[in-house]
DNA sequence: AAAGCGCTCAACCGCATGCTG
DNA sequence: CCAGCATGCGGTTGAGCGCTT
């Protein structure tokens, strides 16, 4: 077998694997790794893709709207990452986790300085992240959501009874949640997102793909790597 | 100036799930 | 129904960078 490369992406790869993504879509990793002649695997070519080619990401520091929200969904899906981006439009479920963990060991050393002023009974569980707690042991599937950051692939997903979202009774991170939301402001409520990007500054819930759309059309960048990767001749790119 | 430390984020890994023949 | 393959998800790692000492 041949050796695949591994670590970080070079600029030539990216464009390699942009031009090949808008051949044959987002869907057939494994066939546009081979065909790409990338020496990267099917798995890695779609990380690359959805965490940082896609046009339509964000780069850059969240808005504090979005941070919000991250908390607010990360209180109601727990770690339900890919779940929580198809809600804010432009970020990747790695993003918000890496987001969570930083916000996580932020608010650990927090507590464990208050803690240390004025000890109190709820100082049992502590706050910093931790893979260890678990929303659900079983992974839940939204089958019938559309792929956040699919551009153009058939939705053959079948229907996933929502029923079996969930598992209120399994959520033991729950009590660790609420321990430092309490420390926190007294509600998260959502307001008026102020985004940075124009692209998304009228209404970027509907520009974004959301659970009930279906297709959309795909959005040039205008922020990078895009403009860095093709600049004009990006015009058109994606037009099929 | 440089060594140490902590943080961020891109990328990898393993497992779960979905799809197809 | 089942096996094999492709894709998706969540957890984890480590390089690189900036800040502190």
């Amino acid at each position: 077998m041949e050796e695949m490369r591994k670590g970080p992406w070079t600029e030539q790869e990216d464009v390699h694997l942009v031009l090949y993504v808008n051949l044959y879509g987002d869907r057939r990793w494994d066939f546009i790794a081979k065909v790409s002649g990338l020496k990267r695997t099917g798995k890695s070519c779609r990380l690359r893709w959805v965490n940082y080619l896609h046009p339509g990401l964000k780069h850059g520091k969240m808005s504090s709207y979005e941070e919000r929200r991250v908390l607010e969904l990360h209180n109601k899906w727990g770690n339900r990452w890919s779940r929580i981006a198809r809600k804010l439009p432009g970020r990747t479920d790695n993003e918000i986790k890496n987001y969570w963990r930083t916000y996580m060991r932020k608010k650990g050393q927090e507590k464990k300085r208050t803690n240390l002023s004025s000890p109190s009974t709820s100082a049992s569980h502590d706050s910093s992240y931790s893979s260890s707690y678990t929303v659900n042991s079983k992974k839940i599937k939204d089958t019938n959501e559309r792929d956040f950051f699919d551009t153009g692939g058939l939705l053959t997903k079948g229907s996933l009874n929502h029923a079996k979202e969930i598992k209120k009774g399994d959520y033991t991170m729950d009590e660790i949640w609420k321990d430092i939301v309490s420390s926190d402001d007294d509600a998260i409520t959502p307001v008026c997102p102020t985004l940075t990007s124009p692209i998304w500054d009228y209404c970027p819930d509907s520009l974004w793909i959301t659970d009930q759309e279906k297709d959309t059309n795909m959005i040039v960048p205008t922020s990078e790597p895009f403009h860095s990767l093709f600049g004009q001749d990006g015009v058109g790119f994606f037009a099929g």
